[in-house]
DNA sequence: GTGAAAGCGCTAACAT
DNA sequence: ATGTTAGCGCTTTCAC
């Protein structure tokens, strides 16, 4: 009897506890003006019987459907797809999802969302429908996307941001301080002793890509160092574009100590354009990245870098979507924004000068 | 109008089309006797209003839920949030499930499973009964689970095993040929001129080791040379015991000239384990891998391995899952079996002696 | 504090 | 070839 929780529906554990299936219901939403012995015999039942609440007709009945989704960017799945590779963002973001989905009882979609369609709104809203998620998380850069907003205020739909950067009092807004890592991790170099800093930027359309840069040119200053423009180069958040950039650094005549690559597939490729220039990491040169990635850890020498806070960043996300947990009631001004912290991973890529 | 999909229900799209419910329901769910009138009276409707089937009445009113459910080890998924590092080879796989859930338009749910509780079999029945998927994806090591197994088949729910070991003829198994792919590898080695090979093999405890491992051997046989226990050790799968591994061989009367590690990780501690020795790779010492691992493309140099077709295996486990794509019909034998062919990554880790 | 009845938006039998 | 009716398993009014 015990394994058949198949078909066991709320009129079973009704029957069984001698009650009406509203009572059951109360019980399980956890409403008000329940006896205690009603509760206790209740919960008895559900317990005997293996019960759990069936999904379809939960949301199809109420108003909460306990469905989170979390938008995930086609072009980008079918760009992995044929690299044959995974995509570390998105996993720890689920990761994060799904331990907080487990403790409020909600569960995780995941949906494909073709951004660039023309059909983006009419796509969005018959997902919304179909569906009817109670929240959805977005990830950047479509955290900012001025259609998927609208789509969901009209829905009436609630979101999670994660990393935002534009209409800043929109939905939930789920950040980390990228400026103040990009300075943490500069101070690491200058530190070291280094004074010859040089950074290997991302592109300028991302703003996070700004707010790293703004990061390091505040530490150098900070430290009475002045900014050289002609040691900030910007690349493209590709390995070539790291390798390319120190390429170009390294061929200057006064060489910089240290680089500070916007992230780490750039570092590593600065790593590489150092090993081929013959140059010892970190003796003749520090580098620093920014992210963490999976290959931060194996590269030779393991990379210096900010840990994004992803996985932090996806649990915030989902606790402010469900309501369950969302009870604690926190301060107003902070309801609707969360910034998590991150975290500097000091390996062998930095070192002061041998 | 034309944003406003929620709220429209199929009531709406039979009156704007002049029909029944049940004509449109037909039309929606590509039912026969159907005239192309009526057909094409609907469709003009739906494209009107923007319309979708609500999901969770469908898998309410009928018997299928077009839900596909991953299943996730929770004990791994709570290790990988200590590391702060994703699961690339769950990326991967949900990469391949939701690319084939868009084309069958089917919806993705990933759930976590405590495969280690007391009470998993209720666990599972429970969440089974909740969620009523239409299918079930199992990866390993669970392919395997008994107990999973079991519940699946008295719930009457679909599942499609990745890398089954054994029960091979329950559910629908998606495999990759792990004997031949480590056979190639090594065959890979031998064609460089290598005579003296080692091996590094997983724990006994996986099949897949056991599986590389006999690859190993049978290409050296193929080949007229002899099989030397002394150069096959036993590793755990992590950095450390690669490392340990190579640093073991390397200490051997007569060195082995290449390594066939049983996966990445292990390969990965052998190429600094080399490194730590002065040993150039691949000059003096040729490394090689089994996975394709992210970091297998960053390290120096590059790892050659084998690329595990993670992502189609998922997609092809979706595909038999869901009976729009189902369709095909393939001969009875092949049913519920099907073979994924890998890829042999040559990469800068191997070569010839210098 | 508890229960009866009416849907939620579909699909599935059964009409016709 | 098309329509009518009755549920699926819950939550939600609204009674008591």
């Amino acid at each position: 009897m015990s394994g058949m929780a198949a078909g066991v529906t709320i009129y079973d554990v009704a029957a069984r506890a001698g009650v009406s299936i509203k009572s059951v219901s109360r019980v399980l939403n956890g409403e008000a003006n329940v006896s205690p012995a009603l509760r206790e015999s209740v919960n008895t039942a559900v317990a005997e019987l293996g019960y759990r609440r069936n999904l379809s007709a939960r949301s199809l009945a109420g108003s909460s459907s306990s469905i989170i989704i979390a938008m995930v960017d086609e072009a980008l799945t079918i760009e992995h797809w044929r690299s044959g590779r995974g995509n570390d963002y998105l996993s720890r973001l689920e990761l994060g999802l799904l331990m907080e989905c487990r403790q409020a009882d909600y569960y995780l979609m995941v949906e494909l969302v073709d951004y660039g369609a023309a059909t983006l709104r009419r796509d969005l809203s018959a997902m919304l429908a179909a569906i009817r998620p109670e929240g959805v998380v977005l990830t950047p850069p479509n955290s900012d996307h001025p259609v998927v907003l609208d789509v969901l205020d009209e829905a009436g739909v609630a979101y999670a941001r994660i990393g935002p950067e534009r209409d800043l009092d929109r939905g939930v807004r789920i950040r980390m301080d990228e400026r103040q890592a990009a300075e943490d991790i500069t101070r690491h170099l200058i530190e070291l002793g280094h004074r010859r800093l040089a950074h290997i930027a991302g592109p300028s359309a991302y703003s996070a890509s700004r707010l790293r840069r703004e990061g390091f040119e505040a530490a150098l200053r900070k430290h009475g160092l002045a900014v050289d423009e002609s040691l900030i180069l910007e690349g493209d958040f590709t390995f070539q574009s790291g390798l390319q950039g120190v390429e170009r650094l390294l061929a200057l005549a006064e060489r910089p100590t240290a680089v500070f690559a916007a992230n780490d597939d750039m570092a590593l490729g600065a790593l590489q354009g150092a090993a081929a220039a013959g140059l010892s990491v970190p003796g003749a040169l520090s580098v620093a990245g920014f992210d963490d990635t999976p290959s931060a850890l194996f590269s030779t020498p393991a990379l210096t870098t900010i840990r994004q806070p992803v996985a932090e960043m996806a649990a915030a996300a989902a606790r402010r979507l469900v309501p369950t947990l969302r009870g604690e009631m926190p301060r107003s001004s902070d309801l609707n924004e969360e910034t998590v912290p991150y975290q500097l991973m000091v390996r062998g890529s930095t070192g002061p000068l041998a």
